[in-house]
RNA sequence: GCCUGGGUGGCGAAAUUGGUAGACGCGCCGGAUUCAAAAUCCGGUUCCUUCACGGGAGUGUCGGUUCGAGUCCGACCCCAGGUACCA
């Protein structure tokens, strides 16, 4: 039999065996209850790097270990194959973004082989299939019909030396990243989907997801951020009859101390200023000169300017200034904002570098002294210098506020949300085409659905940075569907987001002719166990969830949730730096599957961390791995060298291999809880490596014996199986002689096997190890404390003390408290 | 800026519900085997102190709760992810 543990045969002959079988092709009418194991699918790069390896292994893991529960499980795999860096790549190398990623698929799905994932490769698509698409551009129609699709005018990046729209990841310090000019915050005619219409639904929702990770859902109700508060309108001085200026605030108590009131520069009260004013056309001008991303906004300096126009306060009249600021946002809410420098920290900052009053009307309830000269005091409390709201606390004083806004007509309650609804146009080539038509006479007509998919011509020669379609005739020209007339396609493509939201359930039919997906669906779905990068946490997710919800709504999915169970996994870094397509080939796991092997490249990946935490890869831990895995090779064609063992009574066993057989049950039953549980992969391999050691240590003093090491040895076979596949199929047959692992059971535990006689319990003084007790299992807390005090270095610590506390934690620990 | 995580030996980490900090592995040191090397096997390895038994310190920093804190609470520092056009 083979004594060198060689991986590139075994590990050729496992997985020819599991294409033979075609054991991970997935039916709907196998035994078992259905599991849907899905990793996040991957942008086609070029090729993997150590974050794929980790991400999708430890999808394989999980799909292997339900595998041996008994499950029914499905593991599909595809690719998320639009987006920028094949346009990047298509400007750089001449080569068409279509056969740059075809090439890459076909070099990644190699690869992936290589590493054996039990993968259904007869469901794998691309979303770049025509196939595909064609369904989404279906179910952006059906939105359109049912008015959760419009278009309306939003901020771009604009770079105006190649006149083209960047990404934000294209903006680098305020400058385009190939033309090095200042980028232009610029208004386009955009398409949006109505996210914000299910706020409300994908906010409650998360209190029931029990198989996520709180810290994700916190991220998402955070990011849709409900809050409650009262919309105030302010009528403009000398104009009642023109529309109010709207603000939304979420703290109307503080009402009484706003002194001016602030308007995004592309408001209209912005720009009537402007043209009789310009230091105010100047200001505007300037506030163009700034990139679209929150960050920026965030932390850029504020800055703004006064107008003349001025606006009455709603419940005194008084007349407060209105300011045109940078910080103040057209997209969001109406665009104005009231502001209460003594209450919130970002007006007073303003308030105190222009000049402008501040008014103190809420104090601490406390009676602690508060400076408003050295900040705002922004937390709740008490009103003052607010007329008859004077002593309200400040939850009265919001209904209070509210109810008189109310009753004079001046405002109302409102609930508002950070979350903005959904822009998925974008002014780039390799992505979907959006369905729409421009005619001259008709304006905005959708492509009739005969007429899907609206095909993306793949021929095509990029000519500077902009999108080929832009200029393609072929493409532009269509004549309108409605009235005939020679009319032009929407240029702008899908966010690739579109597809990622959906594609999990494509795969429960990929070949559906019928919208989108068929009843197979109702098999598959929910995906009971999803993995993913933690950078996915809130835009990927949140938008799957939120196209689930559209789906169910048009009974094409069942349940209200996409994915049951999440496993977020941390970053990879290598030197520190996030992997990425920006890596370029660092990280590519080619070299090390030649040298050591897929097994070994597993393993050594699950054993480097617990899969929720970002760490920097090292090779450093490949011929650890390795000495494992020829370890538990040894030991198997060692422990079977004799023949495979006849059934062993316990009874008879010595005690050297008793005490293997409780190692061996523990060791079981932690990894059940690690894999089913836990989700906690590196104590698995662990286990497996202290069970190993302990085999080694046990002599087989008779056939007996023999039998209980073989039996540590199946065990650990079958529990490192979902880990390392290959060798763990081989060495099966060396310790079953038949049968494939594969489609073997996870094996029963034995409790009888984790009983022991006494137990070990440590003893402290004043909380510190003094020493250490052998005690029977059934041992009162008298006698135990007797032992305890009785032992010598603790006596040591006991001498002319006093005890004043006895502290027994059954079967851990006894701690006497001396004075 | 804001939201969410994280910080434990020379290194990756373990410690699951507040109960022995450092399991397991890497590296290193010593030994066995070998003509030699590789491979393999055995032993040691948080720091300071001690011939030794032992003693002291120690989980980013400072403070608190507790018989007992890596774990809970408060403040702070640093790092990472996200921040709506990277995916």
């Amino acid at each position: 039999m083979n004594a060198v543990y060689d991986p590139k045969t075994v590990e050729a002959t496992a997985q020819a065996d599991w294409d033979k079988s075609r054991v991970f092709t997935a039916t709907e009418s196998a035994a078992g209850e259905k599991y849907y194991a899905l990793a996040m699918f991957p942008y086609p790069s070029g090729r993997l790097h150590m974050g794929h390896v980790r991400c999708y292994t430890l999808a394989d893991v999980i799909n292997r270990y339900r595998r041996l529960k008994g499950y029914n499980v499905m593991q599909p795999m595809g690719w998320d194959a639009f987006g920028l860096p094949a346009e990047n790549a298509a400007i750089k190398n001449g080569i068409p973004p279509a056969t740059w990623t075809q090439d890459n698929i076909a070099y990644m799905r190699g690869q992936m082989q290589r590493l054996g994932f039990g993968i259904d490769w007869s469901r794998e698509f691309a979303t770049c299939d025509p196939e595909y698409y064609r369904w989404e551009q279906w179910f952006f129609l059906k939105l359109y019909e049912k008015g959760l699709v419009y278009r309306k005018n939003a901020m771009v990046n604009w770079d105006p030396v190649d006149q083209t729209v960047l990404a934000n990841e294209q903006v680098v310090d305020g400058r385009g990243w190939r033309s090095d000019a200042i980028v232009e915050r610029r208004e386009m005619a955009q398409w949006f989907l109505k996210i914000t219409d299910y706020a409300e639904e994908l906010l409650n929702d998360l209190d029931g997801m029990d198989g996520w990770p709180d810290s994700v859902k916190s991220m998402q109700r955070n990011w849709i951020g409900r809050s409650a508060g009262v919309e105030i309108d302010f009528t403009v001085a000398g104009r009642a009859d023109a529309a109010p200026l709207t603000v939304f605030t979420t703290r109307p108590d503080t009402l009484l101390g706003a002194t001016y009131v602030a308007v995004a520069p592309q408001h209209p009260l912005a720009q009537a200023a402007a043209d009789e004013d310009a230091d105010v056309a100047a200001f505007i001008e300037s506030c163009a000169r700034a990139t679209t991303a929150e960050a920026d906004l965030a932390t850029m300096e504020k800055t703004g300017i006064a107008t003349t126009t001025q606006v009455e306060h709603p419940l005194t009249g008084e007349l407060l200034p209105v300011w045109v600021a940078n910080f103040v946002l057209m997209e969001y809410g109406s665009g104005a904002v009231m502001s209460v420098p003594g209450h919130d920290q970002r007006d007073w900052e303003f308030a105190t570098k222009y000049g402008i009053d501040i008014i103190q009307v809420i104090e601490p309830v406390d009676d602690t002294p508060c400076d408003l000269n050295t900040g705002a005091f922004v937390d709740p409390g008490r009103l003052c210098n607010s007329g008859d709201y004077d002593g309200l606390t400040s939850a009265d004083a919001f209904a209070a506020i509210a109810d008189a806004l109310e009753a004079k007509q001046r405002g109302r309650r409102v609930t508002n949300y950070r979350l903005r609804d959904w822009g998925v146009s974008r002014q780039r080539y390799w992505g979907c085409p959006i369905p729409m038509i421009h005619c001259e006479h008709c304006g905005v007509v959708p492509v009739p659905e005969q007429d899907l998919p609206v095909v993306l011509p793949t021929e095509v020669e990029f000519e500077g940075v902009r999108s080929p379609l832009v200029t393609m005739e072929s493409f532009l020209n269509v004549d309108c569907p409605k009235c005939g007339a020679p009319a032009r396609r929407e240029t702008d493509t899908f966010d690739t987001f579109m597809e990622s939201s959906w594609y999990y359930a494509r795969f429960t039919s990929p070949d559906a002719n019928s919208p989108m997906v068929d009843e197979r669906a109702n098999y598959w779905a929910p995906v009971d166990h999803y993995v993913g990068g933690i950078e996915h946490a809130i835009l990927h997710l949140l938008y799957a969830r939120f196209f689930h919800k559209l789906m169910r709504d048009e009974r094409l999915l069942p349940g209200d949730e996409p994915f049951k169970q999440l496993l977020m996994l941390g970053m990879v870094l290598q030197g520190g730096k996030k992997m990425s397509k920006s890596a370029g080939d660092a990280g590519d796991p080619q070299k090390l599957l030649d040298k050591y092997g897929a097994d070994t490249v597993r393993t050594a990946m699950m054993f480097a961390a617990p899969p929720h935490q970002s760490f920097e890869w090292s090779e450093a831990g490949l011929e650890g791995a390795l000495r494992f895995l020829k370890k538990l090779w040894t030991l198997v064609h060692d422990g079977c060298a004799a023949g495979v063992a006849a059934d062993f009574d316990v009874a008879a066993l010595t005690e050297d291999a008793q005490q293997l057989r409780r190692r061996t049950y523990e060791t079981l039953a932690k990894a059940d809880d690690d894999y089913g549980r836990r989700i906690q992969f590196n104590t698995v391999v662990s286990g497996v490596m202290e069970l190993c050691n302990a085999v080694a240590k046990t002599k087989a003093n008779n056939d007996h014996d023999r039998g209980a090491i073989q039996e540590a040895l199946r065990i650990a076979v079958l529990v490192i199986s979902p880990v390392a596949p290959h060798i763990t199929h081989h060495l099966w047959r060396v310790l079953q002689g038949e049968g494939d692992l594969v489609s073997s059971h996870w094996p029963a535990m034995d409790e009888h096997a984790l009983s022991q006689a006494t137990i070990e319990m440590v003893v402290q003084v004043n909380g510190k190890v003094r020493g250490k007790i052998e005690v029977a299992a059934d041992a009162q807390k008298a006698e135990v404390l007797t032992l305890a005090k009785s032992c010598e270095n603790v006596s040591r610590h006991l001498d002319n003390k006093t005890i004043r506390k006895e502290i027994v934690v059954p079967n851990k620990l006894v701690n006497l408290v001396v004075g």
